[in-house]
DNA sequence: TTTCAATTTGTAATTTTTACAAATTAATAA
DNA sequence: TTATTAATTTGTAAAAATTACAAATTGAAA
């Protein structure tokens, strides 16, 4: 059986073909993709795929923790095969996405509000990202004034 | 002029009926509500209100850092009247959002990418909250098994 | 096999958000 | 003031994302 298929069944998830490829999918790409791009980069292995079955498998997939959903802008769901808890930093200008690690005693100073019970945190920065800024100093060099 | 005008003005915000209302909505609720509950509640007293100006505006008000938005979930965009840091905790059960302190030093130890510059941090936890889980153990305990 | 349960599919509906042009209101200058 | 221009608001319609649901298919168990 494949390394997917065993992650799969090692959070509770029987392997159907539709869910290994979406599972693969998400740990061969690091690049927090959308609903949207899930499918349609799927539908050309399995063009009888339905965008419903990605819907249900991304939210069994989050459900049984086999990866995460992360919402960092309201356009879209994006989903992250590493279900580890990590930053997130998201460029303003390009939209790209970038991880970076999170040691979780980092925010062990934070007040909880009284009874509250933490299951999952999630930490993300916005800002501009090297390359954006990069091209930003280019521009400004090329106006005279 | 009446606080909340001051406070659009101080940000660079041309002080209209309708900005005032859905700035002084968010000062007055700090229920992180969404555009629909915003645009429903001020309809009463604007009957001729737009969704599309709630939309425009609240866009206005947070380019110009007179508030924030959050998307803590997948639902809907929540707006805070409050615009400085602070972390979020989300319940999963009701849905309901808490604030919290959040102390920047807390997350300095965070490795950022290279070359990315930061304007804004957002911290978000989701769990249980205390009377949900208060709710949780009353249900247990009625069941005999 | 046959039966039953789990999974997938496709369509349609719902919800959220954006686009855009017309109407209204406010500001500025003659 | 009045005319002109700019800013703001409105309403409709479209786009995009998500969910509901029933039928079809597949897989497991008897």
């Amino acid at each position: 059986m494949n390394s997917v298929a065993k992650h799969l069944m090692s959070h509770g998830i029987r392997p159907s073909i539709q869910r290994i490829a979406i599972m693969q999918y998400l740990m061969g790409h690091a690049t927090h993709p959308t609903v949207d791009t899930i499918y349609k980069d799927l539908h050309d292995d399995i063009p009888t795929l339905s965008r419903t079955t990605v819907y249900n498998t991304l939210a069994l997939l989050e459900e049984k923790n086999a990866m995460m959903s992360i919402t960092i802008d309201s356009h879209n769901v994006r989903y992250d095969g590493n279900a580890n808890p990590h930053a997130h930093f998201q460029c303003r200008k390009c939209g790209m996405i970038f991880d970076s690690e999170l040691n979780v005693t980092d925010l062990q100073n934070i007040k909880y509000p009284k009874g509250f019970d933490a299951q999952q945190v999630q930490v993300f920065y916005y800002g501009t990202c090297g390359k954006c800024r990069e091209k930003e100093a280019m521009e400004k060099g090329k106006q005279i004034n």
